[in-house]
DNA sequence: TATTGTTATACTCTATAACTATA
DNA sequence: TATAGTTATAGAGTATAACAATA
């Protein structure tokens, strides 16, 4: 019995600092595979893991998107993406557009340039993951998918600002 | 027949997918939780992320580490790493010492202010990861545990160079 | 007055390479 | 020559707040 309680006890104790391993395990994970990401892109095609990023936002919106939208799905702040999205103007991959209806938007979106790099991006970047999680079985990662996403809802709901979404 | 097929078809298609899913579901909420995290940490603490991450590195090490073994821990280059130490050793957490054996190491350990800071901090941090993972089953926090370190195995194993442990 | 973006600022992180001191 | 750190540099990201133009 004092062995049980024993076991009952560490078990809680561990319990305890669950969340805390495991935020701690996908912060090295992540930061592990996009050091390598990041470093790729930049080697292969001068970009950056947040232009890749907005440029994946854009890439389905043919009809682009309002700069605070954007601002909302990359999670940059608004003063930031004015930058963010300067620079990608500047290569030739996004263009700003105000519509007529109300002068104060802008809206950005792939050129046409922008629209064929991202898709050799997308498609180089994917075989990266394949490669990088090749030992993954797939009945894991699709749990993962659905777990993190658990993760993702929950830290969304106790955020002190229920700011985004 | 055909139907079977068909669902096959979209089955490996969609396989072929997870992992860039998985990858970009995995970045999406690292982001979104660290991106309260560094600002609590600032906000309470005054401190940043990889501040934390290498001062947590040297919590368990009572004889401190060397600085090349902090960069590979933290995974932050050589030169960088110093920077980061001179941050912390000017606030009085850290401190950097030439062991007589060879005068070209260098040795950081945390102060005693910096050890009581920090223990201080990781309480702080710990409550906020249990509070938002609130809404995550304990037994999938095990599990994501586990699955999240065979990610990282596997992305270990398919680096360019083989540079990290 | 509220909203949409922009500008300005200050700081930190990141990556790379050249350099110094020691072994 | 090789190793451990440091210095230097350049570029981006990040957060905050003040600002301009438009609604």
């Amino acid at each position: 019995m004092a062995v049980d309680l024993e076991i009952i006890v560490n078990d809680t104790q561990d319990g305890k600092k669950q969340e805390l391993r495991l935020w701690l395990r996908m912060l090295s994970t992540t930061k592990l595979i996009s050091q390598e990401i990041r470093r790729r892109l930049r080697n292969e095609f001068g970009a950056t893991l947040p232009q890749f990023d907005l440029m994946s936002q854009l890439y389905r919106e043919s009809d682009g998107l309002r700069l605070g939208e954007l601002s909302r799905r990359t999670m940059v702040t608004n003063g930031n993406i004015t930058g963010l999205v300067e620079r990608l103007e500047l290569d030739g991959l996004v263009v700003r557009e105000t519509p007529d209806g109300d002068r104060r938007v802008t809206v950005a979106k792939l050129t046409k340039k922008g629209s064929e790099t991202f898709a050799t991006m997308a498609d180089t970047h994917e075989g990266w993951l394949r490669d990088m999680m090749a030992d993954v079985d797939p009945d894991i990662i699709r749990e993962l998918l659905v777990n993190i996403g658990r993760v993702k809802t929950s830290a969304r709901n106790h955020l002190s600002a229920g700011e985004i979404d």
